[in-house]
DNA sequence: TTTGCAATTTGAATTATTATAAATACTTTT
DNA sequence: AAAAGTATTTATAATAATTCAAATTGCAAA
């Protein structure tokens, strides 16, 4: 597994290429962001990268972010807060939503996520194709203070 | 299973007041037009009972819906369109999300869903205690015209 | 009744997203 | 290396979605 955190700008640069995207600097800032983040809105991405004052427009970040996603280098995960949400991870995993702290985090298990896919695609409807299962574990830490 | 598209009005009273609701006009339209979509944002239900127009405002189905959702007489789902997504069916179900047409329907599996909830609970980290699954399938009709 | 209180609703403000058209930056062709 | 063409970014505006604080309502206590 690589380690996104760690990669240096020609990683990145190969990254962007690797998908077919020119790696123009904003594309390679936003991915940067993205890494360190993990998971993120449009909005927290801009903050990230400094906001207005940042060597970017808000309209870039959501270009660039749409642009990844189309390209499959990121993923646009379902989310509960009403706005959009991307994954630098667009591979399928689980994700925990912690209700107590509204954070999210990433929870692998290729056993589990396999044995889920056969028991849907048994139970799916005729003439519909399976591209994706989307799977949020809603969950709480008993001990966090309110 | 109740038919929720047939409720009375007296009916919609009813149930908003055992979960502890007091019905208020608005509230019975909210949860009538819920019946009947089934899965509404906040505008779709606005909408539905005429927009600007109708006897009451958005902010009104915003809050309506959120009462509801604090109650347990809704849910509130995942929704992948960056806006928030209301489920007249506060159970657990799997959801289909259909990429071709953008439209969300239900499927139910008792068995699966509680398989996939004891897979799901072996690997959870400890300390955290699981509240609910949500699982959308992402799927379309390869014959669907495009 | 009036008064006070809490719940509910609303209009207005805020935040999030998309659209558009002009400017910039790259590529390719000449 | 100029011209032409394409992709990308930007500023700005338009639209869409959500929140918030103030106003209203309905009820209960005096």
């Amino acid at each position: 597994m690589e380690e996104l955190q760690n990669l240096t700008g020609e990683d990145i640069r190969e990254r962007l290429n690797r998908h077919g995207l020119k790696a123009t600097p904003q594309r390679v800032l936003v991915y940067e962001a993205m890494c360190r983040l993990g998971h993120a809105s449009a909005d927290s991405v801009y903050r990230h990268l400094g906001g207005p004052g940042s060597p970017l427009t808000i309209a870039t970040v959501y270009n660039v972010l749409e642009s990844m996603t189309e390209a499959g280098l990121l993923a646009l995960r379902p989310s509960f807060r009403g706005k959009m949400f991307f994954d630098v991870n667009a591979d399928s995993h689980f994700h925990i939503y912690r209700k107590d702290t509204g954070t999210v985090s990433d929870l692998r298990d290729e056993k589990l996520l396999e044995a889920v896919g056969e028991g849907i695609r048994a139970i799916l409807p005729d003439g519909l194709v399976l591209d994706r299962v989307e799977i949020q574990l809603v969950c709480h830490d008993p001990n966090h203070e309110r």
